[in-house]
DNA sequence: CGGTTCGTTGAGACCGTTCAACCCCGGTGG
DNA sequence: CCACCGGGGTTGAACGGTCTCAACGAACCG
C-alpha cells in the first residue's frame, strides 16, 4: 500500500491525473520504509514533533494516557493513512502513537511536507482534505461518545472500519481482519473490555456482526448502516469547488 | 471585539507586528457586521458552505441533531472566534451553528479567506493555527466524554471557558457570565440537564464553583485546574519553529 | 505441559437517566 | 397591584446501563 495508491483510491487524485512531479513528490515520502513491531510506540505524548509517517502495512492508533490510569484511543490508522498530521503546526505531540500489529511505516520530515506543499498546490489541497476528513471522523466519534449507547457505538465503529477498509481493498465477502483487542476497542469507545465483550455478543445475537478471533464479518452491512444512521459524507466527502479553484 | 484584537491577544501576532496590509486584510473580514438574536440559527447541518463568520459579540455553538432526538454540542464560540472553519474545504456543513444569546457577527466569504491566505503567509499560518487549536479542543472534549465522570467533565468545561474568556478580557475577580442553559451544558457534555444541575450542586458544595443565574465564579481556579489536570498547551500552544520558517 | 493473554459469564454496586413534582423568577395582561 | 403563565432550575424516587470484581474457559507459546 503506497500513499500514491491510497490517495488515488480516495479519489483525491481524480481531478486531473497527477503530474509526474507530483507522483515523485508523493513517492519521495516513502523512501525510508521500516518494519515496526506490534505494540511499538512511534512517539509519546509531549515529544518533540519531528516526523510524520505513512502507514504502508499494519494498523496503528493515537492515544492519550489519562491521570486516572485509563487510556483514550483517538484514532485508528489503516494502511495508506498519514500519522501525525494532528500535530502539524505544533511543537509538541498532543497524543502518542503506537502500532497495533506488525507493520511497515515510512517516516518523513516536516521539511519534506513543506516542500511538497510549496511545490504542488493540488497535493497541498489533498493533504488538507485528509486532515479535514480526520477532524470530521473525530467529531463523529465525539457525537457517539456523548449521546449513544454501547451497541450503537460499537456498530458505528465497526461500520466505519468496514467502509475505510473497503476503499483500500481490504474487505472480502463483507469480512475483514480486525487486529484490535477488546480492551483496545473499549479504549476507543469509552467502554470497559468486559462490556465490549457483552456488546459483541448482543450484536451477534441480532445477526449484525459475526466475529471469530480477529476476523469480523458484517452479514448485512446495510442493516448496520441503518442502525447507526451512518453519515458517510465525511468519508466520501466532496471538496468545495472554490477549494479546487485555489491552485 | 475585533478579530485583530483577538488574534493579537491570542499571541499569534507576536512574531513581528503585523504589516499595515495584513491589518487591513483582517479588518476587511469584519466589514459587514450584523445583529443576531438569541437562538438564531446561522446555518443548518448539510447546508451549502458559503460563509464563515467572526463573532464580535455574544456566544454561539455548533451542534449536531441526532436521530434519537438528542443534540450534541460540538463547540462553543466566544467573541473573537471564527465560526465555520470546521467546514473549510467541504461543500456541505458538517454541523449547524446557532447563537446562544444576542450578539453581533461579521460574515465573510470563502473568496475573502482565499485572498487573505494568498496575500499573507503569516496570516495563513495564524488561521491554520486556530483550526489546529480547535481540533485540539475537540480532542480534549472527546477524551473527557470517553473517560471521565460528570463532575470532571463539568469542571473541565468551566475551566476551559474560564481560560478562553480570560484571554479576551471577559473575566473579573475569577467570575464570568455564562449564558448557556443547563440543558445546553448537558448537550455539550453528554449529560442530562437534571444531572448537570446535581453536578453544579456538588461542585458548589466542594467550594469549587459558585453560580448564581448566569454568573459563574471560580473561587480557586488553581484547585479546579488540579482537579481536571488541565493541559493548557492546546490553548497557549507553541507553533512549530519550522512552521514560522514557512513564510 | 504450564504460563500467559484474551475473551466470556455472573453478581453486585454505582452512576446517570427518566419521570415527576415543585419552586423560583420574570414577563404579561387584567 | 395581583393573577397567571412559562421557562429554567432543583429535588426525590425508581429504573437501567455500564463498571468492577471475580472465576472460568479457550487459544497460543514457550
Amino acid at each position: 500500500m503506497t500513499l500514491l495508491d491510497s490517495i488515488v483510491m480516495q479519489g483525491l487524485g481524480r481531478h486531473g491525473a497527477l503530474t509526474a512531479e507530483e507522483k515523485t513528490l508523493l513517492l519521495d515520502l516513502e523512501l525510508n520504509p521500516r518494519r515496526a513491531a506490534a505494540g511499538e510506540v512511534l512517539w509519546q505524548e509531549s515529544a518533540d514533533v519531528d516526523l510524520f509517517c505513512v502507514v504502508k502495512e499494519g494498523w496503528a492508533y493515537s492515544y492519550r494516557n489519562l491521570g486516572n490510569g485509563s487510556m483514550q484511543i483517538l484514532k485508528v490508522y489503516l494502511p495508506g493513512d498519514i500519522i501525525g498530521m494532528r500535530d502539524f503546526g505544533f511543537a509538541r505531540r498532543l497524543a502518542g502513537v503506537a502500532m497495533i500489529n506488525d507493520g511497515v511505516i515510512s517516516p518523513f520530515t516536516h521539511q519534506q511536507l513543506f516542500e511538497l506543499i510549496g511545490r504542488s498546490p493540488a497535493l497541498a489541497a489533498s493533504i488538507i482534505a485528509t486532515v479535514v476528513r480526520q477532524q470530521a471522523m473525530l467529531t463523529e466519534r465525539l457525537v457517539y461518545l456523548g449521546r449513544y449507547a454501547a451497541h450503537e457505538r460499537l456498530a458505528h465503529f465497526l461500520y466505519e472500519l468496514y467502509l475505510r477498509l473497503k476503499r483500500i481493498g481490504a474487505v472480502t465477502d463483507n469480512g475483514f481482519v480486525m487486529p484490535l483487542s477488546q480492551e483496545q476497542v473499549g479504549d476507543a469507545l469509552g467502554l470497559s473490555a468486559v462490556h465490549v465483550s457483552r456488546t459483541f455478543s448482543m450484536l451477534r445475537d441480532e445477526g449484525l456482526v459475526v466475529r471469530d478471533r480477529q476476523h469480523v464479518v458484517l452479514p448485512d452491512p446495510q442493516a448496520l448502516a441503518r442502525l447507526v444512521e451512518f453519515n458517510d459524507t465525511y468519508i466520501d466527502e466532496t471538496l468545495s469547488p472554490a477549494f479546487h479553484g485555489f491552485h
